[in-house]
DNA sequence: AGCGTCAATTGACACCGTCAATATACGCGA
DNA sequence: TCGCGTATATTGACGGTGTCAATTGACGCT
């Protein structure tokens, strides 16, 4: 009980009682936790969280922005360390997955746990878009290079959308793995490589497209 | 206040309720709707769903269950309809996005809901598992077609993850959407397909897999 | 030393899910 | 027709939760 509470104070006890949330979250839910119970894990009384977080949806919301800051990191720093844009893309889906299968419960939080005012959070916002933001240059880089061809925006939306697919299905146990995940992941980023780098995909969607 | 409940009445009780609970659920997630006010707009008293439900979480499987047999009920209806697999494939694809695309409420409860416990309820993984099925028939039977290789169960998760991941980014807004969703579905669909129309996937994985 | 101030605790309130006890109204035999 | 039994609906009650207000407590400064 120090009279004054230096900044570091703030957010040691910030990180700390972060750290709790993140797994009790993963773990039950986020409906599942009581800030009671995550108080008692923390060894203070009931609403001292109060004093460093507005509430329970703000507990939340700072979970989530530490872990998308930590993917941002990563991120950014596979970016910097591959100059090539086509191998910068692979390494980009391989980090992704690499991220949520390293650390399920952050994923999980960041991405299958519902936040319905999450544009309340700016600086929340502001780390997923950073998050994102190496694979989209990667891809304008690819198609400048000439590797691949189509809409930027449209092909950063599907490798996206199928690495978090795959993510998804497996953290929600819906895939019946006795095969192993990291298997599936390859295959995914090699199918979207190869969906990828060739004919725009602006064109009208062909009818019998499954022949090669 | 009749005093014989026919098996009717259970019914058309348990769907109306079901019908209040899954809009309830899917705008403000499941801990954000309480049973209290689910049963004052059924018009009844706060208990009374306890007559006809175990609890919340019953409730909430079987809003799940009777989506997933909607569900499964279109894909059968597709497979039915289409005998060329290759062709089916695309309808299912096409059927999967229309329904979540139509019915997004229903797409969220069923899959961007956490139900821990979903292995307790039966009929539910059962309706999960026959709403699936048609696209695994159809992926083996385009595989003994000839018309794509590789193993079929990758085959299949690849291209549900890749449909799932488009609906779950456009459903929770990740996708800024001045672009139509229908578009980047058929990129998407397209993408996978001819991702999966070629050299069977059981190959370690490539270094520079971006090369066409 | 003691006061002011800020951190931490406790108290209180409304709400929630859920079970037990109560009230209610209908169907049916007398 | 009446009234009893029973299936149904309602109310009461309990423990637990998120959150705010009031209270306590401890440290730094004069």
């Amino acid at each position: 009980m120090p009279k004054i509470l230096t900044p570091n104070d703030v957010l040691q006890f910030r990180q700390r009682l972060c750290d709790l949330a993140l797994k009790a979250f993963a773990e039950q839910g986020v409906e599942g936790v009581s800030l009671r119970g995550l108080a008692a894990a923390a060894g203070c009384s009931r609403t001292t969280p109060y004093r460093y977080f507005k509430n329970k949806a703000d507990i939340l919301a700072a979970v989530r922005q530490a872990q998308f800051q930590r993917m941002a990191d990563d991120t950014e720093a596979v970016a910097r360390r591959v100059p090539d844009p086509d191998e910068r893309l692979v390494a980009l889906a391989r980090a992704y997955l690499s991220f949520a299968l390293a650390t399920p419960d952050a994923y999980r939080v960041m991405y299958s746990v519902a936040q319905h005012d999450e544009q309340r959070y700016p600086e929340l916002v502001r780390q997923i878009n950073r998050a994102q933001q190496p694979m989209m240059t990667a891809v304008d880089e690819a198609i400048e290079n000439g590797s691949i061809k189509g809409d930027p925006i449209n092909i950063v939306h599907v490798l996206w959308a199928g690495l978090h697919g795959v993510i998804s299905l497996h953290l929600s146990d819906k895939l019946h793995m006795g095969r192993n995940i990291d298997e599936l992941a390859e295959v995914m980023i090699r199918s979207l490589s190869r969906a990828v780098a060739s004919k725009p995909s602006t064109q009208p969607a062909t009818r019998r497209v499954l022949e090669a």
